[in-house]
RNA sequence: CGGGGCGUAGCUCAGCCCGGUAGAGCGCUGCCUUCGGGAGGCAGAGGCCGGAGGUUCGAAUCCUCUCGCCCCGACCA
């Protein structure tokens, strides 16, 4: 993409409205406008990451077998008043009439719905286990939103919703998720760490934050160093209940908890290991077993013909907040520093001088091989200065930026430098290659 | 929802206390000079001062109401 062709309206200061990082450089960075409190225009470049992190979230859920569906966001009070939710959610939920003057509201979430289209699709215990889920628009309408995308009114979200016919099966398929969520926000370069949260009326220890480390967050969180480290998850396969099992034990035997579920002894038994940081909820999984099935009455035949209730879980991941998240974990006094995997692009390329014929035609070179090589490159052949040009890439925080000055064109050379590291003087093919 | 603050040019803000012809910087347009980390000069464009009432000869400025946005707290993917 040529930057003179595209839509990036930058800014040079930072808005007042804007008080967390994260929310200044996405509107400095043109990625997104505020239309009303708590809720935001995507503009390309943002679009463009959101996209990213939406595709991730989507092959993580695929590989673990969730299956993808699309509910509308504006539902019928109805299922709502099947459930009990329609009065117990509160002002949160979006109310809506309709010209016929029914009921309707904007979803804040999603159970009643998938659980009446499981219904729907599923008349015996052989249709379990399922996954099902969605990559879509919510509505909470918050006391007061804040911190930009990190909590809007509207916001993307990934929930997912498993059905099982018994409790083990229901832990596995709460497992398949917890893992799958580590690997997504892996991917991200995110180190998003799993975190003992509220479980409610149900009990039990089935639920868990996933939360990002980051000194602007919002929670207080404590945890054992050990949770510095990356685990690989590569090795571990998700269809093998009791080797998944024994790898999340693993994991959770490491101390990790928000402010509100700390737990003294553990801490003390961590002793010097024990950390302290701030973080950002991107994601929590969640078993609540007959909560909605029952409330919906939802049965599938067992095998010996008796109708069993599914046992049921909920999974979500904050698809919008996590471009938030991404930033306030990655960013410098310059801008945004994109981990690769959801660069709106890959490549800057910087014509340094857009006047000089020798350096122009150098640089529109360039930008023929990079996209014929299919690389994702945005090309600033406008007509600025050099310092300009620079302080746009260091904002947009795309990975690499490659620049075409008079001098190195003479000489043969270009200058590739990876945002927030080291600059290397280097042959046009090299550089080339180096980005392949 | 309690408490506080702010709405003036595209952005950041001054002017308001003490009423009297609406300002600055950045950005934008044109021309010239410049050109490896947000250059300089000259000339321009751009605002019913959030909205409605009121007080006054006269309101961005004072009063009332209203809408919007932000911050702190309680609440939350």
């Amino acid at each position: 993409m040529r930057l003179s062709r595209y839509f990036l309206p930058v800014l040079k200061e930072t808005p007042g409205d804007a008080q967390v990082v994260s929310h200044q450089l996405m509107l400095r960075a043109g990625m997104i406008r505020q239309t009303a409190a708590g809720i935001y225009a995507w503009l390309p470049l943002g679009l463009r990451v959101l996209k990213k992190i939406e595709n991730i979230v989507r092959e993580e859920q695929d590989r673990a077998g969730a299956i993808e569906v699309l509910m509308p966001t504006i539902q019928s009070a109805e299922l709502w008043k099947q459930s009990g939710r329609y009065e117990a959610y509160g002002p949160e939920m979006l109310r809506i009439t309709d010209r016929h003057d029914r009921e309707m509201l904007f979803s804040p979430t999603a159970e009643e719905l998938f659980t009446t289209i499981f219904q729907n699709g599923a008349r015996s215990y052989r249709d379990l286990p399922k996954n099902i889920y969605q990559i879509q628009w919510k509505f909470r309408d918050e006391v007061r939103p804040r911190f930009g995308v990190l909590r809007g009114r509207e916001f993307l979200m990934k929930d997912a919703y498993s059905f099982d016919a018994d409790f083990a099966g229901a832990q596995h398929s709460y497992n398949r998720m917890f893992i799958a969520y580590m690997r997504t926000f892996a991917r991200m370069g995110l180190h998003a760490i799993p975190m003992r949260a509220d479980t409610g009326p149900i009990g039990g220890d089935l639920s868990h934050e996933f939360i990002v480390l980051a000194p602007t967050g919002e929670s207080d969180v404590f945890y054992h160093r050990n949770w510095e480290q990356g685990h690989d998850t590569s090795a571990i396969d998700a269809d093998d209940a009791g080797a998944l099992e024994a790898f999340i034990d693993g994991l959770n035997a490491d101390y990790a908890a928000t402010d509100e579920k700390r737990d003294a002894t553990a801490e003390a038994a961590a002793g010097d290991a024990l950390k302290q940081s701030r973080g950002i909820e991107v994601g929590q999984v969640f078993y609540f077993g007959d909560k909605y099935t029952k409330a919906m009455g939802v049965t599938v035949a067992g095998p010996d013909g008796v109708p069993v209730t599914p046992l049921m879980g909920s999974y979500g991941i904050g698809v919008s907040r996590l471009v938030g998240a991404i930033i306030e974990a990655s960013h410098d006094k310059d801008g945004i520093i994109w981990p690769d995997a959801v660069a709106p692009y890959k490549v800057a390329l910087i014509n340094l001088r857009a006047d000089d014929a020798a350096c122009a035609a150098a640089a529109d070179g360039i930008y023929a091989r990079l996209e014929a090589a299919g690389i994702e490159v945005l090309y600033d052949d406008r007509d600025e200065r050099g310092g300009a040009k620079f302080a746009t890439a260091d904002l947009i925080g795309l990975p690499w930026q490659l620049v075409i000055g008079p001098k190195g064109v003479a000489a043969g050379t270009v200058e590739l430098k990876r945002r927030g590291g080291d600059r290397e003087e280097l042959q046009i093919d090299t550089a080339l290659a180096r980005l392949a």
